[in-house]
DNA sequence: GGCGATTGTGGCAATCATGCCATAGTGGTG
DNA sequence: CACCACTATGGCATGATTGCCACAATCGCC
């Protein structure tokens, strides 16, 4: 209908230059209080919404900021994307949810055209793609500023926030230790994801620390999702000997564990202990409970949009881990037998 | 650094008009090969990328959908995020997503503010969004086309895409009966959403098809969440005559009843059956896996952009359901007695 | 009282791609 | 041979806002 109403009309209802219209949309300081009171009302009066296509095309930044992502897994970028939201929805900012496939060689040139075309100010980059070299290397060929969200590698080159995933693995494999499990079997994550190393490093670390040597067998693949926690479970309990507990990269493979277990008839956590990683929400609705690492992937993330509006200094944080006591774990079943294993 | 290349630069490059590369950029019919040829060689060789600004401002069309939704499961809104984005991708178009509370009595105004300035060309409407009044009025006045995926109200008013809640619930409740149970316990959906009240009616349907009067005491209010199924259960299994089957109205408050059913040590399927609705990822990662009604969630939001891009006549599209059995649902304990119940 | 700094406001160019209209060549047809 | 309908291409105004520069008024201080 009345598909009017620019920034003209408001001036000539408030009596005013459409600059100054611009300066109230913008809350400029040099605007007397007299006159914004008018261009505001005049703006409410109109229901005015200024178009944003024509403020980025004139102007020099343009409110938005990309997020870039390449992550299946729902529970986590759900959280992700609220907390990007929330903080740029605070500033005022909008953000372009910009899922891409890392695999694709072409990746670099699509994410090169995805900001000229939007004209974006900024974008936080959540693993895997903060390890993609082709989109790191057209964001800085761009030289727009960009923060990553747990990155594995070239820390130096941008702004990051991250938990320490190596030494929360190895605190979550030395509680298991401590109670008394000696075979615990891990389960990598995707090897996407550089946080799968560091997190099996920290299983291997806290093992060495007691002098448990790695056991190849009780190491299995995963892809961080349910199918693979399930396949690498059949893997484990198909072993002469067993693990004790399993520690899996994150939550969807612990699950998977669960399930094997249940359909066995082995008893969780009786019969075997069961660990999982990330505390998405899907730790606390299966069954039991998942004792897990809480990783703070929300405020990783609006933490993330913080930096990227902040000082533009290159800045790290650490948002601290956290580990979460449930159901699924216990004491082995047969404390551990004194020969030093393996 | 060259924040360069625009139309101009390709055109002077190709040695054609502006307006030429314009139509190339749109692949307007009236263009030689060999014309087109050279523009594209121009264009790839500056790496041109049109400003979507400048495009939305010259033109009449934004390439530009939004997607309306106020639901806070992150599986369902992964899916509908999913369906949307691959078929607007393929139509060339972008998705905004916008999140909005329903509740706040602002959300018309919100929405009126966010399609102005963005200029979208339609949008799609998830629901509870579908059902408010707001909204839909403040679309309407915009006089801009958008669907709604699964409405509840007013279906006279746009195109749409459902599936039959009533009748898939009809059916799990049937499926209840005929193996056995009579004693069934509903949870209800949030109240905001209007398939929670066709769901009701599917269930109530059933029952009464079969001569099952209604037990107040086996409704129970929920919110599609974990906490609510919980907390649902809890009610059931507290009363003097508990339900032998518990039928929730989605897959997050069926693993709540999961939950407080492993607790108090009761065997499902065996001493209780569990069914669930949507068949979420969720479904086949708790124990026992559940039984639930499918609901296509990817293909409604993928046949909702369908329908946004098609001809613009008003058109209902309902996608089939399906009802998936998995372990968490078999013939109650004590098979039922003769008494007519209740 | 005069001068520079601060505050408040206006004008105009610039941003970049498209819409509309115009122009020119080409092939078919009566 | 003339005329029309296509096919191809060009030119210029247009859209809504901001950046930059200019200017006026006011304030404080020497």
């Amino acid at each position: 209908m009345q598909d009017r109403s620019n920034i003209r009309d408001v001036a000539k209802l408030a009596g005013v230059a459409v600059k100054t219209v611009s300066r109230v949309l913008n809350n400029h300081p040099y605007v007397s209080a007299a006159t914004k009171a008018k261009v505001d009302a005049a703006m409410a009066e109109l229901r005015f919404s200024p178009s944003i296509a024509a403020r980025i095309l004139a102007g020099t930044k343009s409110g938005q900021v990309a997020l870039i992502y390449d992550n299946h897994s729902p529970y986590y970028m759900h959280q992700i994307m609220q907390g990007c939201w929330d903080r740029c929805h605070q500033e005022g900012m909008r953000l372009i949810a910009q899922p891409v496939d890392v695999a694709d060689p072409d990746v670099g040139e699509q994410v090169r055209g995805m900001v000229r075309q939007t004209h974006v100010d900024g974008a936080i980059l959540s693993s895997p793609v903060t390890d993609c070299v082709a989109v790191l290397n057209a964001l800085e060929a761009l030289n727009i500023p960009f923060v990553r969200i747990s990155p594995g590698t070239n820390h130096a080159l941008t702004s990051s926030v991250f938990m320490d995933d190596m030494q929360a693995a190895d605190d979550m494999t030395t509680k298991l230790i401590n109670i008394g499990h000696r075979r615990i079997g891990f389960i990598k994550g995707h090897p996407n994801h550089m946080a799968s190393t560091e997190r099996q490093a920290g299983y291997e670390r806290a093992l060495g620390r007691v002098g448990i040597s790695i056991d190849p067998a009780l190491l299995a693949e995963g892809l961080f999702d349910f199918e693979s926690g399930v396949a690498a479970t059949e893997h484990f309990l198909s072993l002469q000997h067993p693990p004790t507990a399993i520690f899996a990269s994150n939550d969807d493979m612990a699950s998977g564990v669960l399930a094997v277990a249940h359909r066995r008839g082995i008893q969780v956590p009786e019969q075997l202990s069961v660990a999982g990683f990330d505390d998405t929400t899907l730790a606390r609705v299966v069954w039991p409970p998942l004792t897990t690492v809480r990783q703070p992937v929300r405020e990783l993330a609006s933490t993330a949009a913080d930096l990227l509006f902040g000082e533009g200094g290159i800045e790290h944080r650490r948002l601290p881990h956290d580990l979460i006591s449930r159901e699924s774990v216990a004491p082995p079943y047969f404390p551990s037998p004194k020969k030093s294993k393996n």
